[in-house]
Parts: C-alpha cells; structure tokens; sequence
DNA sequence: GGTAATAGACTGTGATCACAGCTGTCAATG
DNA sequence: CATTGACAGCTGTGATCACAGTCTATTACC
C-alpha cells in the first residue's frame, strides 16, 4: 500500500455526521450563520434531509470547539464574546496563523506553491465580481491551502477553531469592506499577493509578518464597522 | 440579578452528555486511558450506567478535539501520532502555556494565589504518597487552576485540547518518574514551587519562563523513557 | 379593559431499535 | 495438515419515539 506505510493516520469516515459537521463549518466560516440567529436541530435536520441524529452529533461537535451555544429548550446560538474574550481571539489568531504562515513559506512543495496562487486570483475575481459569501469562501479555500501546505495538523485544528469562532463577528465588516470600502479591500487583496510571493520565495519570516498585518487590519477594520453600527 | 448583568455567556447545563464529557476528559488528562488501549460505546455507557446517547454525543465532541478516534465497527482508541505531530503539539504546549502562565501571573487575585499555593502542597503530597492517577490528578487542578487565575477562556479551552492530546502518551513517562526517578520528580516540584512564588510576585516573565523551562523538561523524560521502552 | 391562568406548540434530551459492516472462530473440505 | 468457507458476535450509525422543560398566544375571569 504505496504512501500509507503503517496505517498511522484515521480511517477517513465519511458519515452523514461528519457531512453535517462540515456543512455546518462551512457556513460559520463563510459568514452565512450571523450572531442573533436562532437555529434548532429539527431545523438544520429538514434542512439536510436527514433526521436530528447525525445533527445531535456534528452540534455537539462545534459546541466543543466554541462554535455554538446551546440554550435549552430554546435552540442553537452563536456565543457572543465579551471585550476580554476577542481581544484573547485576536491575539491566538495572530500567533498562530503567523506561525502557520510562516511553516507554510518554509515547507509549501512547488505544486502547493502553483495552487495557492491559482486560489489568491481566485479571491481577487470573487472579491470583485460576486456577494460577501463568494469571496468568504474563495478565501477561506485560500488561507486553508495555505495551512495545508505548512503540513501542521495540529496548527490547523486550532487555528480552524480560532476561525471558526472568529467568523461570525467579522460577517458584517466584511459585507461592509465589499460594498463600500474599496481602500480596505484593496489592502487585504495587496496583503494576499504579498503573502504569496513570499512564500513561493521560501521567507518564513516575511511570511509570518505579512500574514500578521493582515490579521491587524482585519481587526481593525472588524472593530470599526461594529463600532459604527452601534456595537 | 447581581453579577450577571448581561445574560452573556451559556446557561450552564449538565445534561449526561456534559457528564460523561467530563468524565472522558478526566480520564484522559489523569492517564487512565493509554494509547493502545481499545474502548467501545456500549461498554463507556454500561459503565456509566447510562444508555449509549450521551456516550456518542460526548465522544463526538472528544473526536473534534483530537482525543479520540473511531475505528468503524472497531472501537475507540487514542490516535496515533507521528514524530511531526508529536513535535508540533510540544512546541504548541510551550507557547500557550507559557503565555497563559504570564497572564495567571499577571491577574492572579490574592485567593487565586492562596488557592493554587495550597493545591501545589497537595501534588507533593499525591507525588510522595499516592500512585500516578492521584498524581496526575492533583497535577491537572494544580495546572488549571493558574490557568482559570488567568481569565482567559479561549487560552484555557485550546490548552486543554492540546493537553489531552498529550496526556496520554506521556503517562508512562510520568509512572516512571515517580516510582524511579527522583531527581526528575524533585526538578517538577520545584519548577513548582518556583512557578507558585512568580505568580505570587506577578512577575510574568518569570512565570512564563518557568513553565517552559518545566515543559521542555516534560517532553525530554517522555523521550526519553519512550525511547527506552522501545519507542 | 386589564390581568392572570392555561393550553398548545415548540425545544433539546435520553432511550431503544434495526441494520450494515467488520472480526474472529470453528467446521467443512481439499 | 492446510486452506477456505460461513456463521455468530461484535461494532458504530441512523431513525424514531416519549418526555420534560420553556415560550407564546389565546382564553377566561375579575
């Protein structure tokens, strides 16, 4: 069995949960499930067709990793953050996506390299030419290739967690960077080339410090929008 | 309603799935399940005296962080990890808990300190007296409990996954240093001591210093013994 | 008309069952 | 004696049901 020596690594099952929990994932990470929606398990379960089993267990899943809340009796949640709590966020995300960043720069193969290009125009068209969750998505797909290439399974759970929790609150600001803000997202797609070219040159260290200002701005930019609509 | 201004975090639930959850998680971070060893839904929830529901959810939530892995039709077991993983989760464990040291040191409140100085007292205590679980388990509210002096949920909630990922391929090496090595065993207790009286003097440096000087000295014994019991 | 009680429609939780897939054993066969 | 076949006993998975809470809207009553 050419590749898999010891069979080291899971069995990759493919279960109605584990469909349901990346159905789930994906729409946190691409902004379609906002703070103040109220979701039930009958719901998302009609949703997909299936019945509330294979939900129970992808839900209970993300409440694991701080995705949902559940409030009994009364359905699913995105937790809300205190000051304290994002500000912790922030600072994981900028550590460890600069970490991951920086991996990804040392060890990305060529063909990794050739992909994640391909993925940032992807963005660029996306950013320009379709909604909020077109270019959430491309970049999702963007930075998730990225950290794939840096071959650290263990950064990217965490980092996947960190996002994941982190993606609703920044929904918003990103529909508002889209539609009104050109200078911003210019900066962030100027952000991604940079991210690229650095890591196709193998600088670990520019990559890490490209990848953390663009987290800065985003911050930033994130706690701009929410301030003016009223926090 | 006092102290709870806004209704801002999760109403507290303690379904048997929590239950178990916690149950799981204690077993792993006190070195009661060992890699190697195989377990199966019916026989957690006959233990438990529960039926195999709150097993499943709580072992999917397990699953998500990475303690667990299904084997279809084949049971639970401890994943596996390679030496690259194995290094990553090390080098993750430095940072996160170094840093969540700093913080612990940084806000500690005066009862926080008396607290964790009284539960340092007791890990001699279970390390001159007892057997590695008892050990193990005043160890683990030793750590958590500078930990949750940080206020930091999201610092704790990722140190916890990263430890028990960890936990288990350590415990061997833990059951080795107390019944054959003492100066191993005297180096923890003092790294200890000296961890207390940082958070005492909120000194966040130093803090920071010591817990990682005392992690790298972890993972060396745990290479160490894992080398002489043949890998 | 305003207030309180109540019935109904929701919610998540836990238990139970049917089922398909894998393992290991044991017997039949060459 | 070795090889193979089938069968029994496991496993996790998915669906379904009963139930106890919570919220809401209607109704009854003062």
């Amino acid at each position: 069995m050419p590749g898999q020596v010891l069979a080291l690594n899971a069995v990759a099952r493919n279960t109605l949960s584990d469909q349901t929990y990346d159905r789930l994932k994906r729409a946190l990470l691409i902004g379609r499930i906002e703070p103040g929606m109220t979701l039930t398990l009958r719901q998302i379960a009609q949703e997909l067709g299936t019945s509330m089993m294979p939900v129970r267990e992808a839900v209970a899943r993300l409440v694991a990793e701080g995705a949902f809340e559940i409030m009994p009796n009364r359905g699913l949640r995105i937790p809300l953050m205190n000051a304290q709590e994002t500000d912790d966020l922030w600072i994981l995300r900028y550590q460890l996506e600069g970490e991951a960043a920086a991996r990804a720069a040392s060890r990305a193969a060529p063909e990794d390299q050739i992909r994640i290009a391909d993925l940032c125009q992807r963005v660029r068209v996306a950013a320009e030419n379709s909604g909020v969750e077109a270019f959430l998505e491309a970049n999702s797909t963007f930075q998730f290739a990225i950290y794939q290439a840096a071959q650290t399974q263990v950064f990217i759970a965490l980092v996947e967690i960190l996002r994941m929790r982190c993606a609703p609150h920044c929904t918003a600001a990103m529909r508002y960077m889209l539609s009104a803000r050109p200078p911003y997202f210019n900066k962030t797609l100027r952000y991604h080339d940079d991210l690229v070219r650095a890591i196709a040159q193998q600088d670990a260290d520019r990559a890490r410090r490209i990848k953390q200002l663009d987290i800065t701005a985003t911050r930033k930019l994130v706690e701009q929008v929410s301030a003016m609509t009223g926090r």
